[in-house]
DNA sequence: TAAAAATGTAAGTAAGCGCTAACATTAATG
DNA sequence: CATTAATGTTAGCGCTTACTTACATTTTTA
């Protein structure tokens, strides 16, 4: 069948999170499965191209790109704010292969920049241009472009991999919304006094 | 000896940031601590226990707070500076620790907590009490104490990832300073148009 | 329905792992 | 110097692992 296959990556993305490469068993992979030990290896002739193969499946394709026009109608911070969800969303669907990422970087450090690459790589290169069309309008100050879509986007990476992978599974994204709030806030505004703008604002238009 | 069970510790730190907690074996790391693997078991019962007794050894005392006080001889830009460098600095020492911290969350949730909470909790709550300091004084914009931190820290701490276990080692650090600076900027002035400072600055006083 | 392809079952191999036992050797201590 | 504590050497046990072999059974295909 062509699924087995499949049931077996899936098996294997969904242990090699929980356990690790090393840690997950072919014997168990196969079980979740629903498969012989011996049909895994038929389909991949060892444990390291299952995980390749794996790995490689689940590259993926660009998103948040198609996002990118929908922008324009939108005021500066609610544009942010759509992009700051969006990015939240699409690191939550990928939450087992980021897992893995972290957990096996020692092991595949080409495969692991790979999927950064992919995973955040082309979102960061689809911000900047944002960024610098708006520059271009005149309607952003003056800064490195890529580097603020990093700064924007660690912001939420690091937020996301703390609620993920170290806070207590409770209360998840209860606060999401408020969190992705302050931090386009401090973007677009930042925190010093002397200016029109502060926090706890009404500016509202998104949720 | 005293310095055996330090030789250990050290040894089993490196190889455990290396090859994880499944993939450095006992034997490996007798060897690179230049003892027998007898030894080890002599003085660690089982891998386990030497695992968790590294990680004991090297949770770490409150730092970055002793700083706080003489930030206040620093305008609220070159503070931040300050903080970052200190913050990045801080995270390269424990680069090995961070990088168990990745790959073993699955093995020792528990663990991995403490040290993520004494490694950024603390300098958290740190910078949190000096924004809050700040507001007080009418110096900074109402916004979320602990959340400005988390988000201010979670530009370098996602930095400082990218960089140490994505980014090919060359040139390391040759632009630490300008990220530092631009990051800072965003945090301080936000980025939208429409006010007095701009990006590319000259406030300097720190570097 | 017959041939071929895919899967299952069961048993096992070779290697590596954490860890222990027995005894010899060195270093620290009083 | 004699005693004790710490370390080294070697061999090995029991277990698990990735992976294989041989053969039966099911499913797909033509």
């Amino acid at each position: 069948m062509r699924d087995t296959r499949d049931k077996i990556l899936d098996a294997s993305l969904a242990l090699f999170s929980i356990k690790g490469f090393l840690g997950a068993t072919t014997k168990e992979i196969a079980k979740k499965a629903g498969v012989a030990e011996l049909t895994l290896f038929r389909h991949f002739s060892s444990k390291e191209r299952l995980f390749e193969e794996m790995i490689a499946s689940h590259s993926f394709l660009p998103a948040l790109k198609g996002l990118l026009p929908e922008l324009k109608d939108l005021s500066y911070r609610d544009a942010l704010v759509q992009i700051a969800g969006g990015f939240l969303n699409r690191l939550s669907e990928r939450r087992d292969l980021i897992k893995i990422m972290h957990s096996e970087i020692h092991l595949y450090p080409a495969k692991v920049k790979e999927i950064q690459q992919n995973l955040v790589g082309e979102i960061v290169k689809t911000l900047a241009s944002y960024f610098r069309g708006m520059q271009e309008g005149g309607l952003l100050k003056e800064f490195d472009p890529e580097l603020g879509a990093r700064a924007f986007l660690g912001m939420f990476f690091q937020y996301f991999t703390n609620q993920e992978f170290v806070v207590e599974k409770k209360q998840k994204f209860e606060n999401r919304d408020a969190v992705i709030r302050e931090y386009v806030n401090i973007f677009v505004f930042g925190t010093e006094a002397g200016k029109s703008n502060n926090g706890s604002g009404s500016t509202d238009g998104v949720r």
